[in-house]
DNA sequence: GACTGACCATTTTAATCAACTAGTCATTTC
DNA sequence: GAAATGACTAGTTGATTAAAATGGTCAGTC
């Protein structure tokens, strides 16, 4: 075949995804970009859903790359953490895709949207879930339960950095490290 | 004077904004309610805003008076974190006005109700503040930002009680507890 | 047989107008 | 005559419906 067109519709669907949002990409609009029919789209995805679906595996996909990447096995926990919810957050902020997600799910509340954002953040829990029993089992922190603790530090990451700015001056890296470093590795009990 | 009747339009406000909401409540139904004439409302209020601020400052008085009750100066710190977190939510959970106006926002995204949730939300965010000063103060805690530290826990509370549930089985009060001596107190780092 | 775009059923958007509501003020009440 | 009132107004909101757009299909093209 001289072109993949399989390829570019997928590529046309994530800039117009990222660009436009769920709800604002039409189908056309993505055959027009991807210089295809319309009804090809729909012999390689039954339906929009399916087309926004294969998007969002591709961003986790990146996304779990990205944290791989991020992740050095010799650093502490802590280091890693950091480093790795910090490439998480470059990652949103820089990708298009994920805030214009972000946006529709609040503004619009659009069910797709909310699915695809349900699956990324869940992506980026289980990622965390599975380097937290890894420093557990290192000992390299206390035995905890890893799922409600990648839960509470992806929450409290994502409300220092976007919540925290709404009413604050905004915190710098350096600030929310330290913060984390206090409560999630220290603790706020004096030592006895 | 026979009747009150400014207290009598605060009490209809009251029942209306906790039952409708702000946007669906009109000043025509508070005045029947309140067995008054519309216009006498004017009198006391210069407009729904500011009917509305004056539920909400009442709503604020309390919470602060419940927060007071539930905190024992002779428990350690952790203990009236807890109790104190609790009563917040027993609080929103019970009290039509916080339902209402939580759900508004959310749903609707009215001003006059976002204003009023951010003006609770700090108000017990103040609250809490003080609360970690002083239990800084008296050695019972290290040292913190109490507003960022306060920040923290109110965020992670809410994300444990209310967001947890939309993806798992909801954490008994027990459980919440645990998590954040864990988090907060002990910390995560192993005892060297 | 892979690909296409005109076509269809359905949904979304825009326009229109009727109904409602916040706030005023001339009149009434006590 | 001070306090209270509800009819009134200007402005907003909501229902209605017609027009435009869109997701998905399929007969026909290359």
């Amino acid at each position: 075949m001289a072109v993949d067109r399989r390829k570019q519709i997928v590529e046309a669907a994530g800039k117009s995804f990222a660009l436009f949002g769920y709800k604002a990409t039409t189908m056309e609009q993505v055959a027009k970009l991807a210089n295809v029919g319309k009804g090809t789209i729909y012999t390689f995805f039954t339906n929009k859903e399916e087309l926004f679906d294969v998007i969002v595996d591709d961003v986790i996909y990146q996304l779990r790359d990205l944290a791989k990447t991020s992740i050095d096995p010799d650093q502490s926990f802590m280091n890693n953490l950091h480093r790795f919810l910090f490439s998480a957050l470059e990652f949103r902020r820089e990708h298009e895709f994920v805030i214009r997600l972000t946006h529709e799910v609040k503004e619009m509340g659009t069910a797709a949207a909310k699915e695809g954002m349900l699956k990324i953040e869940n992506a980026i829990l289980n990622f965390m879930a599975v380097k937290i029993q890894d420093a557990i089992d290192r000992e390299d922190i206390k035995p905890c339960n890893p799922e409600r603790t990648a839960f509470a530090m992806f929450k409290m990451y994502i409300a220092f950095v976007f919540d925290w700015e709404l009413t604050h001056e905004p915190l710098s890296k350096q600030e929310i490290l330290e913060l984390f470093r206090q409560y999630f590795v220290n603790g706020l009990a004096v030592e006895s």
